[in-house]
DNA sequence: ATTTGTGCAAACATTTTGCAATTTA
DNA sequence: TAAATTGCAAAATGTTTGCACAAAT
């Protein structure tokens, strides 16, 4: 992997605002600083650094979202405005072993998900 | 809501082979008895059926599979194939508490998801 | 000099929508 | 006959790709 302006533009924008940007929100956000930039290039740059582990892609069904903290965190989904949440508290899963016993084969990752509301959108209701 | 054939066909289908399709999956799989239904009436059924509470959508990025058993499981996809098992047993999570603490807000749901290798891929590399 | 990265436009895959015709209650 | 459903084609979304050019090693 060379060097390259534009991938380090979009690492600095993922690690300014750590509110997992879709790639069109970093397209945005890169485009402040080069104008020039495509939407090609962010997410040819996206996949890229997901491949060496670097920033980790979280599913948010339809619209992927891009997170550059790899290290085993949870994450909170607001149904309400659609922002995404880090969780760092630790959280336990029981049972995992009796799953894979059911499934037969071998699980290797499971991955927690919180939906809600968020704090902002709950003191907006009311 | 009234009664349509075409819903009908689509729910058959989905409870026949409880491999939770992708919509294309299942226009294929209807079209086998109505070769003239449309892909759109399939999705517009789909979203309907999930607005009632009928089916659940269970997101695999990009690509949306569906599920008439709306019971409590979890899935667990299968990396090598692709394909998506229902895992039944019990699972408990802990720390649910202390990460509605952190976040503020309110959680409603928690889903976990399983991924891996299924018993076939499994015995295949071998 | 060779490899890697880029912009652009076009291609692609999935899902949604407008509309006139058909079906259901 | 009024409301819901359908097929079709077109549009909208989100993402990927081919290609010629530019940048990095």
């Amino acid at each position: 992997m060379k060097h390259s302006t534009k991938r380090d533009a979009i690492c600095e924008v993922l690690g300014a605002k750590r509110d997992h940007p879709t790639a069109d929100m970093v397209y945005e956000r890169v485009r402040e600083k080069y104008p020039e930039i495509s939407l090609a290039t962010v997410y040819r740059n996206l996949a890229q650094l997901c491949a060496e582990g670097k920033i980790v892609k979280i599913g948010a069904t339809g619209r992927e979202r891009y997170d550059i903290d790899t290290s085993n965190h949870t994450h909170f989904f607001c149904d309400e405005c659609g922002d995404v949440y880090d969780v760092f508290c630790p959280l336990t899963l029981n049972g995992y072993k009796n799953a894979e016993n059911e499934v037969g084969g071998e699980i290797t990752s499971a991955s927690i998900t919180f939906h809600g509301i968020c704090r902002q959108c709950l003191a907006a209701k009311k």
